[in-house]
DNA sequence: ACCATATTATTAGCCGCCTAACTATAAGCA
DNA sequence: TGCTTATAGTTAGGCGGCTAATAATATGGT
């Protein structure tokens, strides 16, 4: 089975790389750890998409019934699925209707407003999730498992600079009146 | 605009680490580091699909023009260009089509083979290219420049380690015959 | 020279993501 | 009270991935 790409196998990596380097004021070094970054994400990504596949599920579908197993009440609006595992109230639509389909889970009104909805997991879907969650996080350990503390805590902090710089260029230069 | 979406904002990155926590033998840090490199990808990778999109192309367009960009002979077959970028035969079909139909590139015969094709970039493309690169190779340049030179050779040594982790888990206990 | 096999591009159909538009209901205010 | 506005879920349609199947053409072995 051809291995599923999340994002481009690696945006060019020697392509892109040797562009680089014809123009001035570029620093390959940098492009090239960029390129390393999300080369190795995307590779983690593929191999858990083939992983989920194995067992039957998806991340997708993995990410709603995971909220729902962790939810006090076990059980959320489509709504707040969305909020919480960041997608679209759309796609939790379709993602709903294909668990439903397969009877993971169950949507039920929501007596105080009738709007909404509830969505619970059966049976099926806790005996699923009873029987993949060990061997799934043991997988995730077992990819980072030479991993030095120290090297944990280096990796952390450097992937943390990162983040900060992309929302240094997201926010940007803000609109001064924020209008609401 | 809502952010896109390459593969869920974060697998749950809360979620997942409480339910790490209730499973004896799994060390909740490692779950930590591995959300947040996933994570801090992924925000990497939406915000250079919004980028892309801001001069109206996209990651998967912007990958087989450059790989027509850099080649000799400014051009390479459909399945040239797939074995290139990762993507199946198919993908490249339909991406060529959108392409084709926007202007940027052309499908001419290939003389020596029937069933082949050469991919061309059409002066559009170039002129587009040229306007694009150099602001996209300093943007990425942006995301990384306060990463010391130490941070980044840190930083390319753990995730080359993370990336043989992933493809010993792969080969896993190969078949001792292999064939062909 | 011929037939089996491989390869090229395309198609059809599914998935998960998006935006935009719609319906029904709730909530807030004049 | 009734009108406006906001919110919940769905639908329709597009994109970029995938697999599997197809037609046309090459290639290789006997």
């Amino acid at each position: 089975m051809r291995e599923p790409i999340i994002f481009r196998k690696v945006p060019n990596i020697e392509v892109l790389q040797t562009c680089a380097q014809q123009h001035a004021d570029i620093d390959a070094g940098f492009i090239e750890a960029f390129l390393i970054l999300v080369h190795t994400s995307s590779e983690l990504l593929n191999a858990g998409v083939e992983y989920f596949h194995e067992y039957g599920t998806s991340p997708a579908r993995f990410g709603l019934m995971m909220q729902l197993h962790m939810n006090k009440e076990h059980s959320l609006s489509p709504s707040d699925l969305a909020e919480r595992t960041g997608v679209t109230r759309a796609t939790v639509t379709g993602l709903l209707d294909g668990l439903t389909r397969d009877g993971y889970i169950q949507r039920k009104p929501d007596p105080n407003d009738r709007r909404s909805q509830t969505v619970h997991l059966t049976a099926k879907a806790q005996s699923f999730l009873d029987g993949f969650l060990p061997g799934h996080f043991k997988r995730i350990q077992g990819l980072m498992e030479n991993i030095s503390d120290k090297e944990k805590k280096q990796l952390v902090s450097i992937l943390t600079k990162i983040l900060g710089n992309l929302s240094v260029l997201n926010r940007g230069p803000q609109p001064l009146s924020q209008k609401k």
